[in-house]
RNA sequence: CGGGGCGUGGCGCAGUCUGGUGGCGCGCCUGGUUUGGGACCAGGAGGUCGGAGGUUCGAAUCCUCCCGCCCCGACCA
């Protein structure tokens, strides 16, 4: 295998000089999704939305594997459901839409856009439930839902996203606890199997948490500008909207009494993630678990002739086999550009495999493949093209994973002393590793300071007590610091 | 919602200060030569200059208001 050096396109503004422009060119240019009328408001083009469908499918699967069934509630909340629970409406009106008018009348009552359902479902629930044997119930939607943003950029802040919702119902304490982490780790799992995302996963602070939970857990990744990510949220609402919203079932002593529900989530931020985490210079890198085009092959004309007499067909008989093979390959048959044209297009929209197929290798029986990621090239025959794609793109999966979880633990930085903290926050950023006093005044005043907020308590907090980072008071476990997106 | 920047063929921009027949590059279309890392030549199409008022003989250019987008801050998946 021979490696190349990256190439730069000139499309693309290189990360170095400007990363949240080169985010921006990436997503334009390879066409995955563009600007609407509405701020905010982006469309989601055929190949970004492929991403979508594949992390659909396959996170559709994952939560299925779970017990939970799919449903649809309606977008409109009418605004006195909203209301019911104090700190979900406290923290959900200020980014609310409201529809007023209805077929040219004003309406009696505004009905909100939902910017989640927990309202709706919550009051569906009440409705449904009766009985202990109706337990634990968990439903998962599909849909999207609209949140008044200031600040909005294509998949990590848009006005209306896509995402699913899963709301459920237990008859213990434990058994919400025990889903909520369930799906936490579900999160994890998929990021880092599907999208070679890596991710640290814990429990929020009280501040970080969702506006009427009991405990919010999150899945937080690290971007290339030291800037974190979070890609999915699972939140314990103990009793507090089975409540508010009257859900109330007959248990097996014929006492009325109140389950305890949950709920997590996913958006169309994953995709924004993934494409940050991968990306290079040249432009977008898929996993190819996920790619919607895994192999794109590029004939190479002959020097005199028709490439219909002997290349194409060649290139058409390898699509099959490939396909055959289960792979998703896609034949780039355009006459009208130059191969050289065709590399760097593909390559900016992110193909983990190439295959080279011109009058030198249909001379010898061969192809050749090259890597998206290092560009490393393989002479293959033509025998054993789809079991080396298949190896090599297994290969590319775990080394896009390898690589993020590298510059993951390189982007974490364990400091000890505030002056320390505020240097690191202030270069190179990241996660900074640090005991904290658990007291919100401090961590607001750390946010006032540094910008930079409490993303996740990790899972083996408690095996580093300690200090807090600024005040100096004991610290029961270390916390992750970074600023967030 | 505050501060800053920007709206000119599909995209990126010049022209605006100092008013006087809207231009460049890329892309697009046609024909030809090309094709193993972003080809070249020739010809061609495409614009109510973000919108509405106003000033003027005359407005992309000056004035007023509005709309949108981007960046930076306070809220968020």
């Amino acid at each position: 295998m021979m490696e190349k050096k990256t190439p730069t396109l000139k499309e693309i503004t290189p990360r170095s000089q400007d990363y949240s422009q080169w985010y921006q060119d990436v997503v334009l240019k390879t066409e995955l999704a563009d600007y609407g009328p509405v701020k905010g408001c982006m469309i989601i083009r055929p190949y970004g939305y492929a991403l979508w469908e594949a992390i659909q499918a396959d996170m559709d699967r994952r939560i299925k594997e779970t017990g939970a069934v799919n449903a649809y509630f309606p977008m409109f909340i009418p605004k006195s459901f909203l209301e019911k629970e104090k700190d979900h409406v406290e923290g959900f009106s200020p980014e609310c839409a409201w529809v007023t008018i209805g077929g040219g009348t004003e309406l009696e009552e505004p009905l909100a856009i939902r910017p989640t359902s927990e309202a709706m479902i919550c009051s569906m629930y009440a409705k449904w439930v009766g009985s202990w044997r109706d337990l634990p119930v968990m439903i998962n939607q599909w849909c999207n839902v609209v949140r008044w943003e200031k600040v909005t950029r294509p998949f990590l802040r848009t006005t209306e996203f896509l995402w699913q919702e899963g709301h459920t119902l237990h008859a213990t304490a434990e058994e919400a606890e025990e889903e909520t982490l369930r799906m936490l780790e579900v999160y994890r799992g998929f990021c880092e199997e599907m999208l070679a995302m890596p991710v640290v996963a814990g429990p929020k602070s009280e501040a970080e948490k969702f506006a009427g939970a009991k405990r919010t857990y999150a899945i937080e990744a690290m971007m290339g500008d030291g800037r974190a990510l979070q890609a999915g949220t699972s939140h314990n609402l103990g009793q507090r909207f089975a409540e508010a919203y009257g859900i109330e079932y007959l248990d097996k002593n014929m006492q009325r009494v109140r389950p305890w529900s949950t709920s997590w989530g996913v958006t169309t931020r994953l995709i924004g993630g993934m494409v940050m985490t991968h990306g290079d210079d040249s432009g977008l890198i898929l996993p190819p678990r996920v790619a919607p085009i895994q192999i794109v092959i590029v004939p190479i004309p002959p020097r005199k002739g028709d490439w219909n007499e002997a290349i194409l067909p060649r290139a058409r008989e390898l699509q099959r086999r490939l396909r055959a093979a289960g792979l998703r390959v896609h034949l780039d048959d355009r006459d009208t550009q130059q191969p050289g044209f065709k590399y760097a297009d593909w390559e900016m929209r992110g193909v983990p495999l190439r295959l080279e197929i011109g009058p030198k290798d249909v001379e010898k029986n061969q192809a050749v493949l090259v890597r998206r990621d290092n560009r490393a090239k393989a002479f293959v025959p033509e025998g054993e093209l789809a079991a080396r794609a298949a190896e090599l793109l297994a290969a590319l999966q775990s080394d896009l994973l390898s690589r993020a979880r590298r510059f993951l633990a390189d982007s974490t930085t364990r400091v000890s002393a505030w002056d320390e903290f505020k240097d690191v926050m202030n270069g190179k950023r990241g996660f900074l590793a640090c005991g904290w006093c658990r007291d919100a005044a401090c961590e607001a005043a750390i946010k006032e300071e540094t910008k930079a907020t409490v993303r996740v308590m990790p899972r083996d907090a408690g095996e580093r007590p300690g200090v807090c980072i600024r005040c100096g008071r004991p610290s029961p476990g270390e916390v992750l610091f970074a600023q967030a997106y």
